[in-house]
DNA sequence: TTCGCGATTGACTCATCAGTCAATTCGAGC
DNA sequence: GCTCGAATTGACTGATGAGTCAATCGCGAA
């Protein structure tokens, strides 16, 4: 196959994942057909089977794409010499940015993967918990230090701190929270004071 | 009917809401059949559609069962004179205690409704958005009072509250989180301290 | 211009289940 | 022991939708 090729198969791939993405969040992927998608993207049911193996690997795709690159960012961020609260308030960023960017994919990644552990979370769970070790991990090397208490372990703070933001989250998928621009700049910052403010070693025994 | 009748008939119901409970668990509301409930009974398959009109009304029923349980259980602590920490307290207790006598229940009721916002959470979202009111409630009174200081929203706060509380119980169902006696005590505390540590007036600028 | 191969098409197959319903059993009251 | 209505049974229907596949298209190489 040519370069020429292989790029214009790249791009269909990148309009099916693309059209996925938009009926997903619209129908959810149970109550979605397969033929919604190909229409969606323009394309023959067919052709879906030509690009994946199946319906779930559709949604596979998607959320390994995204989740990848989150670990990715955690992880770099991980090696910056940073407080550990601003390692929080960056891990809380990218998440709220990536909900800002493209609200449908996080979504679908929270409601139908994340959120939905019987079925596709159960086959990611351990990706899912590769996020969570990594902020236990931040947390660890903080209460090491003296900059967090460790009156909690590391995996509760983990926890604790990630379903603040998933909840957030849910919070505007599902239209509980209010959104907007200063809404997504000030959740950030709240989710951090949350959870430090109980984990700080500075407040610890006011 | 005689009260006999209507009595066995109501623990007829009740054999098939808890076979129900134990299926739902075990393979998840959208892989399992009615005939596995039916099975799961002891009971023929048509007799689960003499008691409910459709296997979602199985569903609804379990969750709206427990739930009605848990708003009026908040209500009653918030008429009560307590310390608003007292009344997070008791209310992480209740539903940590909630999974501790029924974890199956508890699980259905997360991963099925609370968690699977688009096909029952979309139908529930008001009974849902109850309980966050009724704890934003508390932290809103609070704020009043100057026991919490007002730096963040009281409905931010409820959501991240609960947020907390789910993802815990969502570690212990998927094994994310060590379970046991101490640790369903140590949640209940740690989730509350967690929580008012940043909310807390006392606690704000240390 | 033709050949070959991957991209594309969409009608079709086939398994799966929710829900129906006619038949049967059971039990309370007379 | 008879009657009647409710409880119970499970075979059947009908819809649905994932995945298959044989046919066609179109592009690049020779």
């Amino acid at each position: 196959m040519s370069a020429r090729n292989e790029k214009l198969a790249a791009e269909k791939r990148r309009v099916i994942l693309d059209a996925a993405v938009r009926v997903f969040a619209r129908q959810g992927f149970n109550q979605c057909r397969v033929s919604d998608i190909a229409d969606e993207a323009g394309v023959a049911y067919g052709l879906v089977y030509h690009y994946f193996r199946s319906k779930d690997e559709v949604l596979d795709t998607l959320f390994l794409e995204r989740w990848n690159v989150m670990l990715e960012v955690i992880r770099e961020l991980d090696g910056q010499d940073l407080a550990p609260r601003e390692k929080l308030y960056a891990i809380a960023s990218f998440i709220v940015d990536s909900y800002r960017h493209d609200p449908e994919l996080m979504k679908v990644i929270i409601v139908e993967v994340t959120r939905a552990a019987n079925s596709f979370g159960q086959t990611h769970l351990d990706k899912i918990r590769e996020a969570y070790d990594l902020i236990a991990g931040i947390v660890e090397r903080a209460q090491l230090d003296g900059a967090f208490k460790d009156t909690v372990t590391p995996r509760f703070a983990a926890m604790a701190f990630y379903g603040v933001i998933e909840q957030v989250l849910s919070g505007w998928i599902f239209e509980t929270l209010p959104q907007g621009e200063d809404e997504f700049e000030q959740a950030k910052a709240l989710v951090v004071e949350t959870i430090c403010g109980g984990l700080d070693a500075v407040s610890a025994t006011a």
